[in-house]
DNA sequence: CTGAAAGCGCTAACAA
DNA sequence: TTGTTAGCGCTTTCAG
């Protein structure tokens, strides 16, 4: 099965197997042009028989063509982008084209590196989350010749295609909702993380539509590490401590809104009429806890399909390619059981 | 910054802008090879003005080298899965080899395909989740003629090297546990998932060590899509509801026991008194329940690192290299606050 | 329908 | 310390 040497198996190898020519070879191994029968079983069985792998290294480098797309984003233990990416898989799945994942830790200094290290693999598009991004990020990306979209934001200005929901719109979303169901006494908790832009900008949407409605926060707390359950609990006694006439509590995240309904729910607080509380993402964990928390779906799925619907078409039809390079999702509030549905 | 046409940039454009011959150019850009500070300088003064990003495809065919490692795993979204890329990650980030993810689906056939489809870009090890594969896809990790490394279990044998836990012992661990601890009427429930092979090594480790005390699994359950936790909740119930004198439940995963811990919390059930429970993984989540889940660390963060030590050795000292090549891991028991302790 | 020749952009090996 | 030469394994192009 294995050649005599441990040299890996060549085109050439099979040529000499199958008694055809290298280049027919190929072009059996690729379905291009016309090759009569006849060979075409010839080569096949002999690539089988010698266990040839392909070289695609040798293939893209005379071809020019990757079929690889990078996606970029900042975490996989976040829930969130794993779901991004099968929606990304799912459309690709029907194109030759081939998801590569990098993951940058929240750093733009990383994402740059895998930035860098990506490209040198010349892919044929970039799917990246967020729109901040290093100067030399930036120039990159422009200067790479390929598609490039950015995902999960549309508040600035994308290099060239972008898909997502705005944040801010959807923080002041929730704003509203949480004013016309009557609450006033306002606590928030987040991630400490400078940059999270995403979440940045939901809190700034929230108590800029507070504002408005003449409210504003009346305490904040962020934290960092840690299970966010966790962090939910903690965080959630010690704000009620502190500021125990507070009545609703907006949450950056579903993990850390699920561990202070739980805390809450513990102590026998009346939700939602004592305390209400929302959280962010919609994650398919809420489904199973003791009452539904209010939460806002990001369109992870519909995010990743839809860039990745963009990179196909652009491969496919080149630069005469039609599609929407702005696309703007909305999401919808779920209100849950833990917001007044007013 | 960008070249005039939209050619990428090549070797030959850093060579002709600095006046230095292609060679020294790539030798400054690898830093290989002694080149003088005034030349170097030179170099990358006009990499850097050019925006030079090199082209590792033809870097890797000249040099036969890929500083690629293929990671290939079942799924993204198990939680159990990122966590293993974490730590391998962890310890490629020392080295210049790079993972590259690949996902399966828990099916044979397109484990398959991913392989091959990785093997194609002639990466410089392989590390893949579970024993059990395809006489090709084994066919085909012994012809690559790279480390391979199966990982996350031991129970069976290797095409090359093995890290992980035997999950048959875990499962009898945790039955012998169990029948210490007092419980004689046991209920059981997982995932209806025929390949998922570590879940039902450790289904027949447990239903071995209680046979050997005497005791037969008074109920059984199988799930298959849906919220984890949702179906913990669910199955729970039913279970219950079908056979009511059960004394403990013991779930294949940590998703579905904190549904059903959740579900029993709520019914008033005494816990661990009434109904003992447990799960398997060890998930930083259990941590946020209002109790502790009995449950067993799946080492997956060692897993992940010993594996990719296991392929830097092998890459960095070639044939000559000395490390363990089967490596069992040994997962303790955390009884939390839902198994008896005895 | 099949084959021969000429690279793709880089690096190993050797020469200067 | 620097440069020259000859491929790496495949595909493109063009000729039969």
């Amino acid at each position: 099965m294995a050649n005599d040497d441990s040299r890996p198996l060549t085109l050439r190898d099979v040529s000499e197997a199958s008694g055809v020519s290298e280049m027919t070879v190929s072009r059996v191994l690729r379905n291009r042009g016309d090759v009569s029968d006849a060979t075409r079983e010839k080569v096949l069985e002999a690539a089988r028989r010698l266990g040839y792998v392909p070289n695609k290294i040798a293939g893209a480098l005379a071809s020019q063509r990757v079929n690889l797309v990078a996606v970029i984003i900042p975490s996989l233990s976040n829930m969130v982008f794993p779901e991004v990416l099968t929606g990304i898989n799912q459309v690709l799945e029907g194109t030759d084209l081939q998801a590569v994942v990098g993951v940058t830790d929240y750093t733009p200094e990383k994402e740059e590196r895998v930035l860098y290290e990506m490209l040198s693999w010349r892919p044929s598009g970039v799917i990246i989350a967020g729109l901040e991004h290093t100067d030399s990020s930036r120039a990159m990306m422009q200067a790479a010749g390929i598609p490039v979209v950015e995902i999960m934001d549309v508040d600035g200005t994308p290099v060239d295609c972008m898909v997502g929901i705005s944040h801010r719109r959807a923080g002041r979303e929730m704003a509203k909702a949480i004013l016309k169901a009557g609450y006033k006494r306002i606590g928030f908790m987040g991630t400490k993380m400078p940059l999270d832009h995403r979440a940045r900008k939901r809190f700034e949407g929230f108590t800029e539509a507070l504002a408005k409605g003449g409210v504003e926060v009346a305490d904040q707390e962020f934290y960092s590490g840690g299970s966010a359950l966790v962090k939910g609990r903690e965080m959630t006694h010690a704000m009620l401590e502190r500021t125990p006439d507070l009545d609703f509590l907006y949450y950056s995240n579903d993990m850390i809104g699920a561990g202070g309904l739980l805390y809450l729910l513990e102590k026998g607080v009346d939700i939602p009429g004592e305390i209400g509380l929302a959280g962010f993402n919609g994650v398919d964990l809420l489904d199973g806890l003791p009452k539904q928390l209010a939460t806002m779906d990001a369109c992870r799925l519909d995010v990743g399909k839809t860039a990745a619907q963009i990179i196909a078409t652009r491969v496919a039809d080149g630069d005469a390619a039609e599609y929407e390079s702005h696309v703007e999702l909305t999401p919808t509030i779920a209100f849950g059981d833990t917001l007044k549905r007013k």
